[in-house]
DNA sequence: TTTTAAATTTGTAACGATTACAATTCAATA
DNA sequence: TATTGAATTGTAATCGTTACAAATTTAAAA
């Protein structure tokens, strides 16, 4: 498992230190879009010199190289996802959680289409889970 | 226009105020999402003892009213839409506009809507405009 | 191996948008 | 006019994020 993310890390461009391999094994294993504070937290028990600045470091490369994407659905929780296919979130209102749903497809207008190019979609909902209504 | 502001207020059980009814024409008058700070620094021309707070707490109240809906494509950048029916934001990762899009339809899989009760949908693209191309 | 340089991590301070809160002003009613 | 509650305002506090420089680690050069 470490191994497969060190190489998948290099075939991205991204040098495998102890830190990024870490923080990226914690995102797949934690599928629940943790936020920078949650991984800290949870991670600094490994890592007892573990920084919030590397995570917060670590997750802007990891960007940049595409291979993790930002969920901004409140203004003041930015949370993180290693799963880069398009999805959808739903973000229960109730106990905070935010789920993964699958998008069969968004129809837009094609002209739409000629005005933009289109890098990135992002699409959640938001109302109460199963477990909370 | 003003007028009609100021009924179409009450009518959602907001008593209409001189910084109300001002917020509220310059949301429906500026379609581009203005931050707060836009709406601030424009209508303080206009009021010169207008404060920032007030206009915290009116987008508050207005989207507790559910007249206008916020919108969080950037972490640090909230803007706000008097539009709340259901369409789509593109954002120019140049030139940094939001722009309106029409949605058709949002295909998702019907044993999805079991899940969860849903209250809110939003839809955001990123990537260039055609100005900026 | 030792030396050197570059990359990475770390801690602290600064930043900025938002919120909390108390004081002031305004509006409605008696 | 006096009273009362609502709305507005200014200031301070909060908190997630970023800037930055020092310390540490890693890798290459000598
Ligand atoms: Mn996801
Ligand atoms: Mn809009
Ligand atoms: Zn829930
Ligand atoms: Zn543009």
């Amino acid at each position: 498992m470490k191994n497969n993310i060190s190489e998948y890390l290099k075939s991205n461009g991204i040098k495998p230190s102890l830190q990024r391999i870490k923080i990226y094994e914690y995102l797949v294993k934690n599928k629940n879009h943790p936020t920078v504070d949650k991984v800290y937290n949870d991670l600094v028990k490994d890592i007892p010199t573990l920084s919030k600045t590397t995570i917060y470091n670590t997750f802007k490369l990891f960007m940049e190289k595409k291979i993790v994407t930002i969920i901004t659905i409140e203004e003041n929780e930015t949370r993180y996802d290693a799963d880069t296919n398009l999805h959808g979130h739903f973000k229960c209102e109730v106990c905070g959680e935010v789920y993964d749903f699958a998008i069969d497809d968004i129809l837009i207008r094609k002209d739409i289409l000629k005005e933009f190019e289109v890098d990135e979609r992002h699409l959640y909902f938001k109302g109460k889970c199963k477990n909370c209504l």
